[in-house]
RNA sequence: UGCCCGGUAGUGUAAUGGUAGCACCAGGGAUUUUGAUUCCCUUAGUCCUGGUUCAAAUCCAGGCCGGGUAACCA
């Protein structure tokens, strides 16, 4: 990239191209496809998308849009012990949510069974496959290890027809599970484990979300894929390093069918710190309790993201930030909580809310008295108007917004201390109350009626703004602030013995329950994302209610005070 | 131990034989009715050793380090 502004790309000042795109640049110029770019993406239907995800999908439907090609989703369901229709309705939604169309190209590697089982017949026409006794157990011996070649299966060399009467019995139910299955008769001595007779269909007496029971052999993933891709006209077919080594025998099934053949390209998947990806894992912790659910605002899922107050705006430019290659290398989580912060930061509605309140009492402010004061919706963004916010006598402010003992770097307020309230005046606290623990509870101040709206006449200045509520007309309600889901950047990261879940982190969820919030968020919407000032970026949760209102904290806001604070000790 | 793939500031990435650049982080400063935003500045990098070349991050050889890989999962 240079300096040149990405909207108004000039052809001399080319931006520069991930290695999928340098591909598909050079197949465009030499007409490698006609001139087609066909992508899919493929997910299993065996749980939620999480933000790995979300690249996968970023890269394969932008890849599309960006070459005027199509993107087509397709459900790789193959293992009918692990899918569900659960899966296949959330997969669909998330994908929209992140603003992406497969339009009607909806597919299903299940549409393809009986073909995928004619082809599997024209390869033991070919010789190029058997069916073999072996049980699960004697396959794996068979296959050899890394370094030692495999023994051929004794069934290896069945006559053609034999083979075919065998498949024909699999399929008519016959066996039993693990009994039989078909293999592709490839090289017991390769290099490459995937191709030592890779197994292509196993017996499963399993009911499918889509098919029923029609079926009770399936194709396996090796088998399927690229046959599905084939079928699908691809062009090019994008996955993750761990697919490399299997790019033989994609290439090995296409090649000996003799059909269509879109060429598989592997880049690195996305790792990102204090996150597991795992699909297992991320159901251990549903399944587990360890988390309210898939969308648990403290998810790495799409969904969980969504709940948490993430924009699709934000994890797609996350997505293009991150890039592409083929280095497996760690993203810092900061750079996700970054994206969403540029985001939001440009249309968030501020607001003002008090999470941890400490009253305060205007002592010369008059009793019954109630001004309705202006307030900005956005600094950035004229556009977004202003409001009115109530001022009063009594007021909440942060507790962590006044100190007795105040260093002179603290810019709030303290006894003897004058600050702003926001939009205000310039209130001076006079005294504190205490309880009988000496906790400070109560804050008396007095104001200067001179300096509404926040400026003073004579000139003089002050270091800190803080914001307030006013009480009477305060919205009382929950807010939760999330941390990362485990201690750990690397969640796997665990000595002899134990487990990824001892890296689990306490309190990765605290819940405030009485939080004061300006009159204005009572009728707060759903999907709205608001900015507690100088305080960070919440939304309204799913389950929140006119009887509980419950709040969000998608990420904070940046604190280089709190960063002082720390350094200080 | 075989095979495959990688290695550029702390992190993520660009440079495709010709000035090692960008973003985030970190540090410093300016502005500020959010200790936010915005703006400016600074620190810091081609895994190693040879070779080819006028010229190597880039090509070649050897090494080192990291990842993947031995489900009837995907």
């Amino acid at each position: 990239m240079n300096t040149a502004p990405t909207d108004t790309e000039s052809p001399e000042e080319k931006r520069s191209l991930n290695f999928i795109e340098q591909i598909i640049e050079e197949d465009l110029k030499t007409g490698k496809w006609e001139g087609r770019v066909h992508t899919r993406f493929p997910p299993e239907p065996n749980g939620y998308l999480h933000i790995g995800h979300a690249k996968s999908i970023c890269l394969n439907f932008g890849l599309a849009e960006q070459f005027g090609g199509k993107c087509n989703l397709r459900f790789d369901d193959t293992n009918p012990t692990k899918e569900e229709q659960e899966y296949v309705d959330a997969i669909k939604d998330d994908i929209r949510w992140l603003g992406f169309d497969w339009e009607d190209r909806e597919f299903y590697a299940s549409d393809y069974f009986e073909q995928l089982y004619d082809w599997a017949v024209q390869l033991i026409q070919a010789g190029k496959a058997y069916v073999c006794d072996l049980t699960g157990d004697e396959i794996r011996e068979f296959r050899g290890t890394l370094t030692e070649p495999g023994k051929e299966s004794p069934f290896r060399n069945r006559p053609v027809e034999e083979n075919s009467d065998l498949l024909e019995r699999m399929r008519a139910g016959e066996f039993a599970n693990g009994e039989k299955t078909l293999r592709a008769k490839i090289d017991m001595a390769s290099a490459n484990v995937n191709l030592r007779d890779p197994v292509i269909y196993r017996i499963l007496h399993a009911h499918h979300h889509r098919t029923g029971d029609e079926w009770c052999i399936y194709p396996m993933y090796d088998y399927t894929h690229g046959e599905s891709d084939s079928i699908e006209k691809v062009t090019h077919s994008i996955c993750t390093l761990e697919f490399e080594n299997h790019r033989p025998l994609y290439d090995w099934f296409l090649e000996n069918l003799g059909i269509y053949h879109p060429q598989q390209i592997e880049f690195s998947r996305l790792n990102v710190t204090y996150m597991v990806t795992s699909k297992r894992k991320l159901l251990d912790l549903v399944k587990e309790g360890r988390v309210s659910g898939w969308d648990d605002p403290r998810m790495p899922t799409i969904c969980g993201l969504r709940r948490r107050g993430y924009t699709p705006e934000a994890i797609r430019e996350f997505c293009r930030a991150v890039g592409v290659t083929k280095f497996d290398g760690v993203t810092q989580i900061v750079e996700l909580e970054n994206s969403l912060r540029e985001d939001l930061n440009k249309r968030a509605l501020r607001v003002m809310a008090v999470l941890k309140p400490l009253k305060v009492v205007i002592e010369n402010y008059p009793e019954d008295q109630v001004e309705e004061l202006d307030a900005i919706n956005n600094p950035g963004d004229e556009s977004a108007g202003k409001r009115k916010v109530p001022f009063s006598r009594e007021l909440y402010i942060e507790q962590t917004d006044f100190m007795e003992d105040a260093p002179k770097k603290f810019f709030r307020l303290s006894v003897g201390r004058e600050v702003r309230l926001r939009y205000a005046y310039f209130v001076t606290c006079t005294d504190v109350v205490k309880d009988d623990d000496g906790n400070v509870i109560e804050l008396r101040c007095t104001y200067d009626p001179e300096t509404k709206g926040g400026n003073a006449p004579d000139g003089r200045k002050v270091k800190g703004t803080i914001h307030w509520v006013s009480s009477e007309q305060a919205v009382t309600a929950e807010v939760r602030l999330y941390d990362h889901l485990f201690a750990k950047e690397d969640p796997n990261d665990v000595e002899e013995g134990r487990d990824w879940r001892d890296n689990l982190k306490p309190n990765s969820l605290e819940v405030l329950t009485d939080c004061k919030l300006e009159r204005n968020l009572a009728d707060a919407a759903t999907n709205t994302p608001y900015q507690f000032e100088r305080t960070g970026y919440f939304c309204l949760d799913a389950t929140s209610s006119s009887e509980k209102v419950i709040f969000n904290r998608a990420v904070s806001l940046r604190n280089t005070w709190g960063k002082m604070q720390k350094k200080g000790g």
